[in-house]
DNA sequence: GTCTATATACCGATAGAC
DNA sequence: GTCTATCGGTATATAGAC
């Protein structure tokens, strides 16, 4: 193994650790100390490959934003009709979402802190993703598919669904204790399912 | 002015102060020298009366969602059929959230968190709102006017879009300079027609 | 590139006067 | 009930050896 090979390694496994811990923690609430234990590097180590706390959480959130956005819109763009690119673009946001479980945990805490310390490389990936949507709706618009709907409202809705839900789990634990029969089974096993169930909903509120 | 008149207003403008710094900045981002400051209070006197850190955030959070609830619960029971029901819930609840613009960032960072800081009494509060969105969409299931949707899935919609577009205003301003003209206008000033169009939306998908 | 040791600063909390 | 002053603990960051 090069040198090249071990610095991808160790940048790698830092990043991985950090984001677990930024999105449980947040900026503030993160340790370097914790990052660096859990990693099973040295504290120092972190500051000579990638540098102080800011610099980490912005590579962070720049590496989760842009493997989320590269297969987002790899998987619309995949697909011809406006309804398979909408089913494709939900799908790929659950799964996303749901096997990097501190994506939404990371947006969410940005969105509190009035996306201060979103760095510009993210701004650009969530143009892409939100670019992607718009097109598919108005594809949708024009051949009759979908009926005029406010685009922005629209991804509203799938976004804040498949965060809230993908965030909200340890919550519903707690809620399921408290309201027992009451409480509305939401538990989804597959991704597939979750995501029908959205797409399902939400091509019903589109239909002309 | 007599002793517990103090108290109270004292208690209040802590409360009030404490509850802006823990929206913007988390439970760990916070800073109680700041907060005693922006209220005009010695630092002491918040572990006076109400405790230390823990303690100050317990109380922000309930005293939030309590007015929330109270709000919410009793506009919707002013209605008697299911779509005026539904409509006064989702017009509460932006209203709620547009008044108190701390009330998302509160509750996206507990979801961010694992839910792990919200007081017992807070849970109650949102088992409350829960009970009253199932009971509607029930009471419209069977009397035909909705038809047979997920009630937990339903919910997510109504209060993901409202979150999301609450605590999304600041990105929205960074990401309309870098998209212009290809952006979704989607600022509302008014109350209501933020309530109409999230209504509309979901009513439609509602249909039977 | 990775380690130990430490500088520097900050923050939560409290003691004690008034 | 409110103030000043301060303790004790902890965090980021870096200097310097290897």
């Amino acid at each position: 193994m090069n040198r090249a090979e071990s610095s991808l390694d160790t940048i790698d496994i830092i990043l991985r650790t950090a984001t677990e811990h930024f999105a449980e923690r947040g900026l503030a609430g993160a340790r370097i100390d914790e990052i660096a234990r859990d990693a099973g590097v040295n504290k120092a180590t972190i500051y000579y490959h990638i540098g102080g706390k800011d610099e980490l959480y912005a590579a962070v959130f720049r590496e989760n934003m842009r493997n989320s956005t590269e297969r987002l819109l790899s998987n619309v763009e995949a697909k011809q009709t406006a309804e398979e690119k909408f089913k494709a673009y939900v799908q790929t946001m659950v799964e996303n979402l749901r096997e990097n479980k501190a994506a939404a945990p990371l947006m969410m805490r940005e969105l509190a802190s009035g996306a201060e310390n979103i760095p510009q490389e993210g701004l650009q990936y969530i143009v892409k993703m939100l670019t992607t949507i718009i097109q598919t709706l108005e594809q949708g618009r024009q051949d009759g598919s979908f009926r005029d709907t406010n685009p922005g409202l629209t991804h509203l809705m799938i976004i804040g669904s498949i965060m809230f839900y993908t965030a909200g789990e340890p919550l519903r634990k707690k809620l399921m204790g408290l309201m027992g029969a009451d409480f509305p089974m939401l538990e989804y096993t597959k991704d597939c399912d979750l995501a029908r169930d959205i797409s399902d909903f939400l091509l019903h509120a589109l239909k002309p």
